[in-house]
DNA sequence: CCCGGAATAT
DNA sequence: ATATTCCGGG
């Protein structure tokens, strides 16, 4: 039934803290919190999001463009890719676009008109929904209160308690991080299953009970960095029912935490950094290199521990091998002798269009 | 290529 | 629910 991918196996480590990850930036429970406990498979977006944080794919997918834009620039490869990580071994660009259509509804996703390949995330969701209270923080740092949907929008009225990260540490330690021994303090078993619901609480049914992330960033001291992520929230598109007041016209911090190069528009060749820095500077440190807006991959916050296993096998990089199906039982689909070739793509140049 | 409906699977 | 498979139509 089951079929153990490699990659599985990687994804779920035995006692992977997730506080960042070089490779994979999104903590389980980013994936899909309930429905089946033990059946939570990764979903496309992060799939593409992981294949875009990392350089040795940027030959396949890469940001390019407006915020959050990025081409597939070799479709086939992709989705060979994906078809791994699913094995799905029938996997194909048209198959997988389609899924890449279902996130236009759901607004994970739209489509950049006339560019072949060409996606746009829209990332306010998946900052908004991975890190609801990274709005609080911004808040307990100067702005002012704004937001928090779902039960924390009643009670935080006038007199809210002062949300300072330090109270979001306690709040949120880690939950089956601290695992061994020690349980979540604050939060009841039953807080605890709660997590997100839906994709969307805030313009999906938002009838979902919504539930703050259970750990952020782990024991970061400054688990909120001051990320110039300030992406137009406002798309070039008409939002549906986004109420201005959560999607100020601040800037949000990265998302994934420990994602390396941003999709900025300096990744392709956009000049625009420069004045959105300026906006932004303020809050920022005050030493910063020119060359931010390329932000080569600042993979490694500060701990010390993946570290040395990173530079232990720096050269071949054996997180995520995606190039293999060996753990893929052939039961599972109409598997065919396959032989997965990592590399049998010759040398698809042209593709013109 | 891109779009979405429909049926199906997990 | 999310994704896969299949597919008619633009």
């Amino acid at each position: 039934m089951d079929c153990s991918c490699v990659s599985d196996l990687l994804f779920a480590p035995p006692a992977l803290p997730a506080l960042w990850t070089p490779g994979f930036a999104f903590p389980d429970w980013a994936y899909k919190p309930e429905s089946s406990p033990g059946s939570r498979q990764i979903q496309l977006w992060h799939f593409i999001l992981e294949l875009l944080q990392k350089e040795e794919y940027q030959g396949v997918i890469a940001w390019q463009g407006d915020y959050g834009e990025f081409v597939i620039k070799d479709p086939d490869e992709v989705a060979r890719l994906w078809g791994i990580r699913k094995c799905k071994p029938h996997m194909n660009y048209d198959k997988l676009s389609r899924a890449l259509r279902y996130y236009y509804n759901k607004r994970i996703l739209h489509k950049t008109k006339g560019k072949r390949f060409t996606y746009k995330f829209n990332f306010s969701k998946v900052v908004l929904v991975n890190y609801p209270l990274l709005d609080v923080a911004a808040a307990a740092t100067g702005s002012p209160l704004l937001l928090t949907p779902g039960p924390f929008a009643g009670a935080p009225g006038p007199d809210a308690p002062p949300l300072t990260p330090e109270t979001l540490q306690n709040l949120f330690s880690t939950p089956r991080l601290g695992e061994p021994g020690g349980r979540t303090p604050l939060f009841t078993p039953e807080t605890d299953k709660l997590r997100l619901d839906s994709p969307f609480p805030f313009l999906g049914s938002g009838a979902t009970s919504y539930s703050k992330p259970p750990s952020l960033l782990g024991p970061y001291s400054r688990a909120f960095p001051e990320y110039p992520w300030n992406f137009n929230p406002y798309l070039t598109g008409p939002f549906p029912k986004l109420p201005p007041s959560l999607y100020p016209p601040h800037f949000y911090p990265n998302p994934l935490g420990s994602l390396g190069h941003l999709p900025a528009a300096g990744a392709g060749g956009g000049p625009m950094a420069a004045p959105l820095l300026a906006a932004t500077g303020e809050g920022l440190g005050p030493e910063r290199p020119s060359g931010l807006a390329m932000a080569p991959r600042l993979a490694l916050p500060g701990a010390g521990g993946p570290e040395a296993t990173l530079a232990g096998k720096e050269d071949s990089d054996s997180e995520l091998e995606i190039t293999d199906v060996s753990g893929c039982s052939s039961d599972s689909e109409g598997d065919e002798g396959l032989p997965v070739s990592p590399k049998t793509k010759s040398g698809k140049g042209g593709s013109g269009s």
